[in-house]
RNA sequence: GUCCCAGUAGCUCAGCUGGAUAGAGCAACAGCCUUCUAAGCUGUCGGUCGGGCGUUCGAAUCGCUCCUGGGACGCCA
């Protein structure tokens, strides 16, 4: 599409006697909204005043000049000159780019050698895998891939929340009420409910607190039984994480997560000091951002003690040295959009040029009633749960619809969790969600499943046509028009998407353009034999491969039968 | 109190850097399987784009202001 729009700037450049640049043409072009209007279309508001005289004559008189081999008609419609393409001659190009560049329709060098650091899904040791860290795993896990067709690389780095003063509240919760007994046979859920009782318990007795504070203190200098407690904690977590990313089909190059950092904070702190900027401010020493108007980043508590910011000023140095990135990506709940903008001003200051090319991609909280879930008060929905439901679901729906599917256990897995991803990423990430079990575990619709049935419908027709190779002279209807137009938008997508670090608009075009096949699929028979039939199934074979990328970007399988 | 998000159909949301009659899905109702998978398709119903002012030939989109909801604001992460 993009290079039909310059073919048209080109065009109109030749037949306007206006200082416009070629440029300015090329932005001013739009896409009617109706597609009966025409496929491209162009404004005449702004070349009235220059011109002097109505927008609709201009209009009239440039649609009557413009002449081009690809297009089939121009027409003047009110003040826009809008544009018909050669179906047949465009359709036929686009087919054949898709056939012949296959799952690298879409890509794009402009990454190449590269490094882009990725900070996602970085789940808290000793707490169940919540919906809000689903968020940040799915999201990250898109945008690597998507960065990757750009050709990038992307490094993830799952930066678990296994450090900090939660660990010190834990120990003393467990060494009060704890139960080994217990721990064993469901880690998560009694570690969860330790933490829960503390800080009930920590509301009347807030002595609880400055215990707290001093097991963990203990545990970063080291104390042995604070050391073992900690370390077994995060063994059981870790093994009960590890099984929710293999459902995902996700997967890290680094767990290196806050402890990682711990015999790096000296570092950090001398840094800090010999340029100055560490300042003593009612006990405890921050870096003040006055010149920014955001209040001071705090780098050691009273005690002594490191802070998050500082963990993370550790990770951001050491990333720096390790991977040489071009890009660092945070995608972390938009609550923390502080903590960034402070973490990356201290490096600026500190003076890491790399710190201006670091960016928060922040996203929206899952909400229960209204109100942001909150752990220690023990509101949380466990993701596996959610999981294994949605593959129970998927797993009836066959049973009822498609029995005799051969790999039933694969496909329903594949279903079930795409529902729940593309619940996940088809909406701005910004957005605010309420958790709703019912709309996460949709098949109809705006889905995820959708857009997979999409898929295996239209491989189920290449499987009965039988051929291997596919070659387009193009289509002349309207109706599968609708779908070659979706298919020319495919690389913009994309790109888009990486510009706006945004999957939601890879997941609203998978939804366009199955809209649009599935409209083709029920107006038009495709195994009809008649002259056009070879180009048809080319248009589907053109489909699949996309669906199946766009799918895939998006983290989400796609089987063949469903 | 200060700062950051958001407010579009009964519900969940699209609406690209302002442009032609504001679009989907769900729900409700009415249709479509002896022909390529009905997890689909077609149609009906449904909107003062939170309110006001402003910029513009043109505003859901930009600016100001108010209202409502959510969040963040030094020893949690």
């Amino acid at each position: 599409m993009e290079h039909l729009k310059e073919i048209f700037a080109t065009v109109l450049k030749d037949n306007l006697e206006s200082d416009l640049t070629e440029k300015d043409i090329l932005s001013l072009i739009e896409k009617p909204k109706i597609s009966e209007q025409g496929d491209l279309a162009f404004p005449c508001f702004t070349l009235a005043k220059t011109f002097k005289k109505a927008p609709q004559l201009i209009a009239s008189e440039l649609a009557n000049k413009l002449e081009h081999p690809l297009f089939d008609q121009v027409v003047a419609n009110g003040p826009y000159v809008n544009v018909f393409l050669e179906k047949r001659q465009v359709s036929r190009e686009i087919h054949e780019k898709v056939l012949q560049e296959k799952d690298a329709y879409g890509s794009y060098t402009i990454g190449e050698g590269k490094n882009i650091v990725f900070d996602t899904s970085s789940p808290n040791i000793a707490k169940p895998f919540s919906m809000g860290h689903l968020r940040s795993t799915v999201i990250g896990n898109s945008l690597a891939l998507i960065v990757e067709k750009l050709g990038f690389n992307a490094i993830k780095v799952n930066h678990l929340g296994d450090w900090g003063t939660q660990f010190g509240k834990l120990i003393v919760a467990y060494k009060l009420w704890g139960d080994e007994e217990k721990v064993r046979n469901q880690p998560i859920k009694e570690l969860l409910d330790l933490y829960v009782k503390f800080h009930a318990e920590a509301e009347d007795n807030p002595s609880l607190d400055d215990e707290a504070r001093a097991w963990f203190k203990k545990l970063e200098e080291g104390n042995e039984e604070a050391q073992s407690l900690w370390k077994w904690f995060r063994d059981e977590s870790l093994k009960e994480f590890s099984k929710i990313y293999e459902l995902l089909n996700v997967d890290f190059d680094s767990y290196s997560g806050e402890a990682f950092y711990n015999d790096k904070m000296g570092r950090v702190i001398d840094l800090l000091n010999e340029k100055g900027l560490l300042e003593e401010s009612e006990g405890a020493e921050v870096v003040k951002l006055d010149e920014y108007d955001l209040p001071p980043t705090l780098i050691k508590k009273k005690d002594g003690a490191t802070l998050y910011a500082t963990r993370d000023l550790a990770a951001a140095l050491y990333r720096q040295d390790e991977y040489e990135f071009d890009q660092a990506i945070y995608i972390v709940g938009h609550e923390q959009s502080l903590h960034f903008k402070q973490l990356f001003l201290v490096l600026e200051k500190m003076g890491y040029e790399w710190a201006k090319r670091m960016v928060h991609v922040p996203f929206g909280f899952i909400l229960k009633d209204g109100k942001k879930m909150s752990t220690r008060k023990g509101k949380v929905v466990l993701l596996e749960e959610v999981i294994k439901e949605a593959i129970e679901l998927a797993k009836n729906n066959i049973d009822e619809k498609n029995p005799d599917l051969a790999n039933k256990e694969e496909v329903a897995q594949a279903v079930g969790v795409g529902a729940i991803i593309f619940h996940d990423l088809k909406n701005e990430r910004l957005n605010n969600v309420e958790f709703s079990l019912e709309e996460m575990l949709k098949f109809e619709g705006s889905t995820g499943p959708y857009v997979q049935y999409t898929f295996a419908r239209a491989c189920s027709i290449l499987r009965k046509a039988n051929v291997t190779e596919f070659e387009s002279s193009g289509l002349n209807d309207e109706d599968s028009w609708e779908v070659t137009k979706m298919l020319m938008n495919f690389p913009n997508t994309v790109l888009r998407s990486y510009e706006q670090l945004e999957p939601s608009n890879i997941a609203k075009y998978l939804l366009n353009l199955s809209q649009a096949f599935n409209k083709y699929y029920s107006k038009v028979k495709i195994l009809n034999d008649d002259a056009d039939q070879m180009s048809r199934l080319a248009l589907v074979k053109a489909v699949t491969i996309v669906l199946k990328e766009g799918l895939r970007l998006l983290g989400i399988r796609s089987p063949e039968a469903m």
